[in-house]
DNA sequence: GCCAACGTTGGC
DNA sequence: GCCAACGTTGGC
């Protein structure tokens, strides 16, 4: 099993969304570099659920992959701000997941401490810089947040 | 709202 | 293949 962060704006689509929805398609991503994470994606591998461009940065919740390799129907859609006119149904060019809610945490791990508690190398997220919106954690790290979300409750 | 950092585009 | 211009992300 793989550990991931995929980082959303709630204003667009939070973890609320997604635990009133139960499950979603992660659909949207136009970032080649976060396209080929998605791809590497199995079902059974857990997401932690990042809101971005909030107050209070940072994780929220967990999710899990449900269904992997499932192409995004928005970049056929003219009418999507997603819609992408070099893709084709011969040849799309987005790929991405389902996930499914799993759990919301009582309170947020904001990047205020992620940054105190996580080196960047350790966590890209922390990186000066960093705009991924999907990316790969190691299990150690992973461990240490399912740690960190569970004492703070 | 600002702006640094980064990604993409397209002319050459 | 280079790189300037432009667009986007996302913390602050």
């Amino acid at each position: 099993m793989n550990y991931w962060l995929l980082k959303s704006e709630p204003s667009t689509f939070g973890i609320e969304n997604l635990e009133q929805e139960g499950q979603s398609l992660w659909d949207g991503v136009r970032n080649y570099q976060a396209r080929n994470f998605l791809k590497q994606m199995q079902p059974s591998d857990l997401a932690f659920f990042y809101h971005s461009n909030i107050d209070i940065p940072g994780i929220v919740g967990l999710a899990r992959i449900v269904q992997s390799n499932v192409i995004d129907p928005t970049q056929f859609n003219p009418e999507s701000k997603y819609f992408d006119p070099r893709a084709s149904k011969e040849a799309p060019r987005w790929h991405t997941v389902v996930v499914k809610f799993e759990t919301k945490f009582p309170q947020t791990l904001s990047l205020e401490r992620l940054k105190k508690l996580f080196s960047p190398e350790e966590l890209m997220l922390v990186r000066k810089g960093n705009r991924l919106s999907v990316l790969p954690l190691s299990l150690s790290v992973a461990q240490r947040l399912v740690n960190l979300c569970s004492n703070d409750a």
